[in-house]
DNA sequence: ACATCCTTGATGTTGGGCATCAAAGCAGCT
DNA sequence: AGCTGCTTTGATGCCCAACATCAAGGATGT
């Protein structure tokens, strides 16, 4: 690998003067920047990002820390985050945690010890706040972790209104609900108040199903959703994402229940997977492009030293499809 | 930030002795141990791996590329790479080059500027050899560059054998299939050659469709499948992937045809969502897992000096569900 | 007294940025 | 011709944070 002395023996130029060629400093003739130019081409030449990142004291790196990539939020999640980073020159070292509080300590202190410039976490687990060195710009998604740490999010409580309303305006009288563990503070178990509130602003006495961690990491519910299904006889069900509606789907034509006729069903995320079961999945919209997009920005804000909201809270919308 | 300077100045040692303890090096002795632990405690001290990379050399960090984290193909890969080598002790910067060669290329230069310890490429751009430095510990996934450059993959062919095969036991006769653009030498395409082989073993004239770079890259398949569906009478099909494959199932009851009584699917991949379809789908596994774990292995076997295969092709397997 | 081990530190690398000082070339002006 | 000031390049040295090499003093043993 060359470095940038031998840039300057090659052109028969000094350090002093590549180095003002490589950032645009000072008085240069055109005619050594070509001569640098060229060197440095012939040799494959490249700076070396560790050794400026060391003098400079800023990496250009951002650390992204979720539970999983497999999961299609994260993914898309993920995907706008890395879109708005490297648009701003940013890199993206990633970390997943799978749910393991430890794992995520570590990982936030190698992504401290690797000096990288701000850390996005998007995770449910952990207590970390001992583990952020003051003022570290940091960032959550989804997650509330105290009143000065700020987070991005969607309005889980209106995703969750609008999700129930829209069934009670279908007609439906016996609404359940499952949701994901409550252990956690996160945004999320706002759809559940959301519904529950929903429910009883409307008469309706709210049927709720919370389904255990561990069918929770293994992305399977259909036991809850049998469970549901069978004991009572909902006419109407909102899930907490578009896997546990896809999964209802199917428990349901085992059940030989007709969708949407005898039952209805919302789910949250609007996920790839909600158009292309049969039938279609109405769903609550997350603007997951948004969230990915308004986290970087307060990142980018705090290393310019400008001022962020602590929240930042998106809209959601309901996506009308064929099973309501 | 505190430095090693800062440890040394509060526990009254040299940096060098400081450097000792963090590396377990040489002699120590015990109280001189104990008072540099208590004096990085006290100050929350964290080694700087950017000028540990830069003095050792080597950053273990792996740079990832890859098109796109959305597509569930990739959200796993990316979750067994991240897996196996963080358990080796690496770290992953990642980067998304959504099928934009000049992308690719503007990645593959930074990760080297970034010093980082190798690279995985799971893509279908471009031509790289040229931005490739000589020796550098390289492995792609399911792309073929040159001969000397090792490669990551499934047997597709023998998937593509499999399904079509299944499908001809199955009593099919007229059979379609449906695959991502051709342009590039990914060993996807085998999947192709498998199908049109196996169709003209078995006395059956194939019927190929090639989908559009541009719905291929929107995961909009349905015109094609409903042009194949209705040009051609066909009663089985394969197509390219799981996703192609559950816009098959959207079609055929808009069609009113039957699964699977008048038409017979197998996808590819088997990614979640061909569980959650119904019918659910069968389609053809690839080890998913494995490939990122000999991905990372081949880099981590290049670093170790030791002579790795220039290719490792992993089995495939039929799994059988409702769609046949 | 001398060898050997233990323990610590001073100094110099790693690759590149930057600031300071120095020096030369060149043009314009008196 | 001499002076001023702008342009261009280079040498030197220190910075970043960690680590390696060598050097040296002290303790211990024979």
């Amino acid at each position: 690998m060359p470095n940038i002395k031998d840039v300057a023996r090659k052109s028969g130029l000094s350090v002093t003067t590549v180095s003002r060629v490589l950032n645009n400093r000072g008085y240069i003739s055109e005619k050594t920047r070509k001569a640098v130019y060229s060197a440095m081409a012939e040799l494959h030449y490249q700076p070396n990002e560790l050794a400026r990142s060391l003098f400079r004291q800023h990496s250009n790196i951002l650390g992204v820390i979720m539970p999983s990539v497999e999961h299609p939020f994260f993914g898309k999640l993920l995907q706008s985050i890395e879109k708005h980073a490297s648009a701003a020159g940013f890199k993206i070292m990633l970390c997943l945690s799978r749910q393991d509080a430890a794992k995520e300590i570590e990982y936030l202190q190698m992504l401290q010890g690797n000096k990288v410039d701000g850390i996005i976490l998007s995770s449910r687990s952990a207590d970390i706040q001992s583990h952020l060195n003051h003022k570290f710009p940091f960032v959550t998604i989804d997650r509330i972790l105290n009143q000065s740490i700020p987070y991005v999010s969607s309005d889980n409580y209106r995703g969750g209104c609008l999700a129930t309303q829209h069934l009670i305006d279908l007609g439906c009288r016996r609404l359940g609900h499952i949701t994901g563990p409550q252990k956690l503070q996160l945004q999320a178990n706002r759809r559940d108040e959301a519904f529950i509130d929903t429910c009883r602003q409307n008469g309706i006495e709210p049927i709720v199903y919370s389904s255990s961690e561990e069918n929770f990491s293994n992305l399977d519910y259909y036991q809850d959703i049998e469970a549901m299904l069978t004991e009572h006889r909902v006419d109407g069900v909102f899930l907490g994402n578009d896997i546990m509606a896809a999964q209802t789907l199917q428990v349901a034509q085992k059940l030989k229940i007709s969708i949407p006729e005898q039952l209805k069903i919302v789910g949250f995320d609007d996920i790839p997977l909600a158009s292309l079961t049969t039938p279609t999945l109405t769903t609550i919209r997350q603007p997951i492009d948004e969230i990915g997009k308004y986290a970087v920005e307060v990142i980018l804000n705090q290393l310019g030293g400008v001022v962020v909201p602590t929240q930042t809270i998106l809209p959601v919308t309901l996506v009308k499809r064929q099973s309501t």
